[in-house]
RNA sequence: GGAGGGAUGGCUGAGUGGCUGAAAGCGGCGGUCUUGAAAACCGUUUUCCGGCAACGGAACGUGGGUUCAAAUCCUACUCCCUCCGCCA
């Protein structure tokens, strides 16, 4: 959520902002009912003004005896016009709030104007993509001969777009997530968290996935909860509602999640085996940090995550989402994509985001200055560290050998009681 | 599911109709002392909104209500704690 006097004043930018997004949002409604709203709070104002006075006295006549009943008739009607304009104000305050929620964050300079995803940057490439002396197969082909993974079965116990890992494939998605949670811990400083799977409306509102995306998630409908899409909801909600002490800052946690999505409006294209299904598994990495840090702060956050996929041994490319691209609370967003083999295509297995100020505005995420004992919103950030599902389609598809086995890398070998090969 | 208790500032916690935006303690910040630190002592310290400012307004879990006036009374709801029951 911006912030209605920023937007008031650098009108121009937030015009711009949403017109880069390529979005339709009335930004001079918004100001002609803030406009309203101020003028309606100092009538308000001034009656309980008067109000409050009147109190006083009416508290001393009594005390001394003397007849404060002209004065307690008048505050009668007084009242009933401060209720008034009360309900009116209590209606345009809600009616703002619900404008501002639709307003999406200011861009940072660094993140391309696009006029569609082709206008991405890519902006580094890491590792070489494997040579096959056969014809590489995509993962659920090669899951299939291993028996690792059902698609089949996970259609009967859910629904399409589901999977069932079995044997070796469970075993691999409870190494990849350890693997990636003791990296974080142990090398990168962040402190382990799990969370509740499930989030209110307001936490899902507090990161800014409602309003917006609400038809995007999965929802218990008699509570009002929603499954999470990303450990990000429940991470950056830990200290909604909060003062941090700057001393404490930056705070980094990592949780492994499962994500749920519906991934409504997706089919057809790219979806097959394990590319796009309604739940994975994802270690997440959420950061509060000072404003001036952010920027430094999300290179190491890109950092971490591309640690992950160096020690998998996963050819990968680094892009900047352009302003087409960009989620609508990000001000900038690198996605990281790795290689599969198989399918001789990218994947996308981390975001790592900027969100500036514009989380916590909405989730009320504040810390105080030492120095000047001043309360500022902090800067929330984060980033996958990895998707699971994906980096398990760029294991099969990478490391497969003609007889259809496939070679694990080193660094989860520990993790895979020493096993080197899945056949 | 049943029975009780509770929700107040960064934290703990007093406060049952006007003198309470709120005692006290802790913590924070500034200072005295000290070579420096600790201790001790002194001062200071809720947040949000409107306003250039002076200043004004609001907030004691949330929403309604009573009243000239509500942290305080009534009411519904939410959450937390304890005990009992059930259960992974």
């Amino acid at each position: 959520m911006l912030d209605i006097k920023f937007i008031k004043e650098k009108t121009g930018l937030v015009k711009k902002a949403v017109k880069d997004r390529n979005m339709t949002v009335d930004i001079d409604e918004i100001l002609a009912i803030d406009e309203e709203r101020r003028s309606l709070l100092g009538n308000a104002e001034a009656l309980k003004q008067k109000r409050n006075t009147a109190s006083t006295e009416i508290s001393r006549l009594k005390k001394d005896g003397e007849d404060a009943g002209t004065l307690i008739a008048e505050m009668r009607s007084t009242s009933q016009k401060i209720k008034e304009l009360d309900d009116k104000l209590g209606d345009i305050d809600k009616k703002l709030h619900q404008k501002l929620l639709f307003v999406p964050n200011i861009l940072h300079k660094t993140t391309p104007i696009g006029k569609s995803e082709k206008d991405n940057v890519e902006i580094k490439k890491w590792g070489e993509t494997p040579k096959f002396s056969f014809t590489p197969k995509p993962h659920w082909e090669i899951a299939k001969h291993l028996d690792i993974l059902d698609f089949e079965r996970a259609s009967k116990i859910a629904g399409s777009h589901f999977c069932l890992y079995k044997g070796l494939g469970a075993r691999l998605e409870r190494a990849l997530i350890n693997f990636m949670l003791d990296i974080h811990t142990k090398k990168h400083g962040y402190k382990e968290v799990s969370t509740p799977f499930i989030a209110n409306r307001l936490s899902m509102t507090g990161t800014g996935q409602l309003p917006k995306m609400e038809e995007d998630m999965y929802r218990c409908e008699i509570d009002d909860f929603f499954l999470i899409p990303t450990a990000e909801v429940p991470v950056t909600n830990i200290h909604r509602d909060e003062i941090l002490k700057e001393n404490d800052l930056p705070i980094c946690y990592t949780a492994y999640s499962p994500c749920f999505r519906r991934e409504s409006g997706s089919y057809g294209k790219d979806t097959r085996g394990l590319n796009r299904v309604h739940q994975f598994d994802k270690v997440e990495m959420v950061k509060f940090v000072k404003p001036e840090n952010s920027y430094q702060e999300l290179e190491s956050l890109l950092g971490n995550a591309e640690t992950i996929l160096r020690q998998l041994e996963l050819p990968y490319r680094v892009i900047v989402l352009n302003t087409l691209d960009i989620s609508f609370a990000a001000a900038k967003c690198y996605d990281i994509e790795i290689w599969g083999a198989g399918q001789s295509k990218y994947l996308e297995v981390s975001s790592c985001s900027n969100f500036e100020d514009f989380q916590a505005r909405r989730a009320n995420i504040r810390f105080r200055r030492k120095q000047t004992e001043k309360i500022e919103f902090v800067h929330t950030l984060n980033g996958s560290g990895v998707a699971l599902a994906r980096t398990v389609v760029a294991l099969l598809e990478n490391n497969q050998r003609e007889d259809g086995s496939v070679s694990i890398p080193k660094a989860l070998h520990p993790y895979m009681d020493g096993m080197e090969v899945i056949e």
